[in-house]
DNA sequence: AAGATTCCCAACCGCATTTCG
DNA sequence: ACGAAATGCGGTTGGGAATCT
């Protein structure tokens, strides 16, 4: 974990720190001070540079360095600060005490970011169902005069020929054209399954609702955002879930001009909100 | 058991900013 | 005001440990 001694054309050594180096450096600054680093190693008995002098001394050596494991708070406060302050490391560590900004970074880099990352394609891929739910709707308003060309129309942005097919298969099997209609007291149990989708556990509320976009912002977004190039290959993934046979958007095929108030329904019951 | 791959973190590097003469 | 040196910061890397195949 620790990078092999070796020594610079200067003569200066490089890599793993020893206990001895450790020592003689926490001794000088104990009984002196770092009153400069460039000079120090000379004066404390060191081949290093004082660069790597203040390195050592400021992440490792420094007195009240706390170490070992993140505690939910620190890991929030981190989140948040960086929400805030971008990769301000050093700003981010004044605000944990005992943390030193390259022991931050490092934990950002190899837990939270990753956490996040986690969090906003859910979030992402989410939006996206309810983008298409939304196209789909008004397609189903429309349908009634020329629905094959207006369904290719909005299918083609999204993904491939044989999706186009498939959504315009269940468009028609679904619609209240060739289905009976539902009463409007049906509409929240045949909702369920979708808004399950969007309300589950992996949601992203509580700490994973981190970025700086609010939903609502979220969902502005979307609605101006081009068409999603990867949408064939999060289709797949997404309709992966349903039981064979099951529509990826029931409710809406289901439901025709209710599709709308449906869709509004769903933002304001979102978590949230 | 052993080789390959991934994870993790200490340390390095280069650039920006601050300080000093 | 200016240039050089010192310091600080953030991105990147090296390599041991842990995990997987």
């Amino acid at each position: 974990m620790v990078r092999t001694p070796s020594f610079d054309k200067n003569g200066m050594k490089k890599g793993a720190w020893s206990p001895e180096e450790d020592n003689k450096l926490r001794a000088y600054i104990h009984r002196y001070g770092h009153w400069n680093w460039r000079e120090l190693p000379k004066y404390a008995g060191l081949s290093r540079c004082g660069k790597s002098c203040r390195l050592r001394w400021m992440n490792y050596l420094r007195p009240n360095v706390k170490r070992g494991k993140y505690t939910k708070a620190e890991d929030d406060l981190i989140m948040e600060l960086h929400e805030k302050l971008g990769n301000k490391w050093s700003a981010i560590a004044a605000k944990l005490p005992g943390r030193t900004d390259n022991e931050i970074k490092n934990h950002w880099h190899t837990h939270l970011k990753k956490r996040i990352k986690e969090n906003q394609s859910t979030f992402e891929l989410k939006q996206k169902a309810i983008q298409i739910s939304q196209s789909l709707a008004n397609l189903e308003l429309q349908s009634h005069e020329s629905p094959r060309s207006e369904i290719n129309h909005v299918t083609d942005e999204f993904g491939s020929k044989d999706v186009n097919d498939e959504i315009y298969q269940q468009i028609l099997e679904s619609s209240p054209l060739s289905s009976q209609e539902l009463s409007s007291s049906d509409f929240s149990s045949s909702m369920t399954p979708d808004y399950a989708l969007l309300s589950d556990k992996n949601w992203v509320g509580e700490d994973s609702m981190s970025s700086s976009e609010s939903f609502e912002e979220s969902v502005r977004n979307f609605w101006i955002e081009p068409a999603f190039e990867d949408f064939s290959y999060q289709q797949n993934e997404f309709s992966s879930n349903l039981a064979e046979g099951e529509s990826m958007f029931p409710c809406f095929l289901d439901h025709g001009d209710d599709s709308i108030e449906w869709f509004h329904q769903i933002l304001e019951e979102l978590p949230g909100k």
